[in-house]
DNA sequence: TTTAGTGCAAACGATTTGCAAAATA
DNA sequence: TATTTTGCAAATCGTTTGCACTAAA
């Protein structure tokens, strides 16, 4: 079933999430990878994101604001939504805090908890100094 | 500035969002609105759903899996997501331990944290016992 | 040469919007 | 009467998919 081949696009697409801290929507992604490959297509980069995704290289974060974002960094951690600029911000918990919160939720919760993950909503600093 | 008038359809979408756990897409709060309101639009459905969210009264909640769902309930609460079934169900921290989280995140984090919303993800009880 | 991946364009589901008519103030 | 809200339909946005072709194994 499936046996995975290697695509440069894809490679593409991967090296850019993991170098990037951005939290790029699909097009996004799109706009980037098109500089290298200029005749690749939107289809070809949402296929490689959820395949990404599904192998668990990547993953990807749903906001109240539009288009879902992709994150090449999988360790567990949060994120950060600025109410002002929009921006996605990485914010990390240390491991045990973010295992801390899933102790406590599994004991007021009747089923098994595998993993979590916190939005946060604020403003961002660089959002505090310019008002 | 936008002085609202008073609305049966909104009245009603507000009275099921608050007397409901299901936490349904706007498609679902339509279906239900139009056994009262038979001539009632999507249309209509979204923008109420929107401008109660834009006043606080209703919570909007994304996941990575489908559209939008919205909440009658807006003290700070979270949910958790079945994998197998689908359901998104409430998951109730104390709100010490919300309070917690926020001010974790805050020492790492360089800028104003307002509030936190945190999806939980595993399997619930229902489908354990299924499988 | 077999199979997976690509580019393209059409299709899709969820949500928003313009507009004339209806309801509220 | 003045202004907001509605219902309808068309438009838009993000995302997925079918297909003939290309690239990788």
């Amino acid at each position: 079933m499936a046996a995975m081949k290697f695509s440069r696009q894809r490679e593409s697409i991967k090296h850019f999430l993991m170098t990037t801290r951005t939290h790029p929507t699909a097009d996004e992604v799109y706009l980037h990878v098109k500089e290298d490959f200029p005749n690749i297509s939107l289809g070809t980069v949402y296929r490689n994101l959820n395949l990404l995704t599904d192998i668990g290289e990547a993953t990807k974060i749903s906001t109240p604001d539009g288009g879902d974002r992709f994150d090449g960094r999988i360790e567990p951690h949060n994120h950060f939504l600025c109410k002002t600029c929009g921006r996605l911000l990485d914010l990390d918990l240390d491991m045990k805090s973010i295992e801390e919160v899933n102790r406590l939720a599994a004991e007021n919760f009747d089923g098994l908890i595998e993993s979590s993950s916190t939005l946060f909503y604020g403003e961002c600093s660089d959002c505090i100094k310019k008002s």
